[in-house]
DNA sequence: AGCACGATGCTCT
DNA sequence: GAGCATCGTGCTT
């Protein structure tokens, strides 16, 4: 059996200013093939990492071999380790040469939900490692393109997210970073009302 | 419910 | 050698 997408986010939004990938990617399903299986859930926050001005982007410090990803094609995912034991999954935005991208911090399971329970260890999905270790999310995907179905993961589009339920705020985890970078309200998250 | 802390290893200086 | 876009546990209110 195979798993033919429906609607697939193509290039063309990916290549979007990276805070409207951020706010749009709302509500869309990440989809992961794992072992045969499809899993799937609903992107619920993400933050936005916007070129090397942004001292809070990999970039910061210009092009290494970490973050050579990121300044490629829009529609590619950006998978790092950090923290000794976690993968982040991110996916480029902006133009071919231009290092931005947007970090999956949350999904709300879809489909797959006994396999990823499994994986999780009954725990849940909010959080950018949590996200990883439930798709199986690790270097093997890292610059794999989004827009095709044969890297096994990628994105269809969503219901579109209401401005209610739509809240911004600081990112997450940006203890050294300095002002007015920690600050920016490049968070985006979907809440129930 | 909230906070502090240790785990653990890769990347860049 | 320092720092890290985090998580789970265990302890305190």
């Amino acid at each position: 059996m195979s798993y033919i997408p429906l609607k697939i986010l193509p290039p063309s939004f990916y290549a979007q200013p990276t805070l409207v990938v951020a706010r749009e990617i709302l509500g869309a399903r990440l989809v992961r093939i794992l072992d045969g299986a499809r899993l799937c859930g609903m992107i619920t926050e993400a933050e936005a990492y916007i070129g090397e001005e942004d001292l809070a982007c990999h970039a910061k410090a210009g092009r290494t071999k970490r973050n050579a990803v990121m300044y490629g094609q829009p529609g590619h995912a950006y998978v790092y380790f950090t923290y000794g034991m976690h993968w982040m999954l991110n996916v480029v935005t902006e133009k071919d040469g231009f290092p931005a991208a947007v970090l999956i911090r949350g999904i709300e399971v879809l489909e797959g939900g006994e396999i990823i329970s499994a994986r999780r260890h009954g725990g849940d999905t909010k959080g950018p490692a949590k996200v990883t270790q439930a798709l199986g999310i690790d270097s093997a995907l890292n610059g794999v393109n989004l827009c095709d179905p044969k890297g096994g993961l990628w994105i269809e589009e969503g219901e579109p997210v209401p401005p209610e339920e739509l809240v911004t705020g600081p990112r997450v985890g940006l203890n050294t970073v300095p002002e007015p970078w920690k600050s920016k309200p490049w968070r985006f998250q979907m809440v129930r009302r």
